[in-house]
DNA sequence: TCCTGACTAGTCAGGATTGACTAGTCAGGA
DNA sequence: TCCTGACTAGTCAATCCTGACTAGTCAGGA
């Protein structure tokens, strides 16, 4: 849903072949979706097919010809539509990390606390450079904004859980399944 | 990767049947995964061919007689591997819902709001839901944890998005594309 | 006695996703 | 002149995932 929301919203703006799509994805909404290449062209298609996108065909000097995507008015109601679905829902995200957490029983307490060390670490990275990115005009950069502030109390978590795992309060007796 | 960790990982404890597999995940681990029941069979069949599992039939009075499904050597070699590789790894969450924040302007102001709002209750009602687990044993209460921090930094920053929607500080302008 | 809801076991067709690949252009440096 | 890296356009096989479905058992209440 929200990748085609994606598309149709990239498409509202101007039209578009899929390259400058993709790169513009890749490039700066790394932080919210990871819409691979594959994937866009397959929905580009299903797109069109339903009628919301056409393209046309336009040539460059000697270059390969290339499509344009444009949306139709028809797109334009379904990304009305999906537009409000997506602002007005939620669903709390799944934190699927925490499922080798839920089986870090039976690991030795030294090795763990060195995994979650690196962890950590890679964590950090992650918080470092959020921070360094360059600011991003208007609404994208809302984005970077809410993925910081997420990084941060990750990495609160992250160390008040080490320090929980490092001194005793973890460890021994039944780790719950059953 | 996580999928397989889990299901080693339940195996691990003790050999089981798939109704009880499932019932686990969807009962205990909501918060972790989403794993659907056939997933759940196509990933048993899969990781079977790989030699990391293996199942017993197995009845109990009249009943259709059912697999007892149990982890093999190999597979406990794979579960380690698995562990320490999702122990020690980060990446970061997408946050998919920005995208519709994105391409949020074009959308007049008191509606903005309104759809925001709609979303803000129904986050508020994921908080206090999730408040209100009762404990879990051992490890598997850190993810309740983790989500319930998540959500209530979800929260703050929501309240903080609406406020800045609210008042003048973010329309106007040009939104960022191109 | 029959019905119902919870228990148990899966399957299947179809859709979504992507790693890896092919194919060609063009500007600029060696 | 030739080579290389960035630009441009996609495709394909294979895998992953799931909504919807089938099939049967069993305890307990009406």
């Amino acid at each position: 849903m929200e990748r085609e929301l994606l598309l149709l919203g990239l498409l509202r703006q101007s039209g578009m072949h899929g390259y400058k799509i993709i790169e513009f994805i890749e490039r700066d909404l790394a932080m919210c979706t990871d819409l691979k290449k594959p994937t866009a062209y397959f929905l580009l298609d299903k797109m069109a097919q339903n009628g919301w996108i056409s393209w046309t065909e336009e040539r460059e000097g000697n270059r390969p010809p290339r499509r344009i995507y444009q949306i139709t008015s028809e797109g334009e109601v379904q990304f009305q539509k999906l537009l409000r679905e997506s602002l007005s829902h939620y669903a709390p995200l799944k934190f699927t990390d925490d499922i080798a957490l839920a089986f870090a029983d039976g690991l030795p307490r030294a090795e763990l606390v060195d995994l979650l060390t690196r962890r950590r670490d890679a964590l950090l990275a992650v918080v470092e450079a959020t921070r360094l990115t360059p600011a991003h005009p208007g609404f994208i950069q809302l984005g970077i904004d809410h993925q910081l502030i997420h990084l941060e109390s990750e990495l609160r978590w992250m160390d008040n859980l080490l320090e929980r795992v490092s001194s005793q309060s973890i460890t021994g007796g039944n780790h719950g399944f059953a």
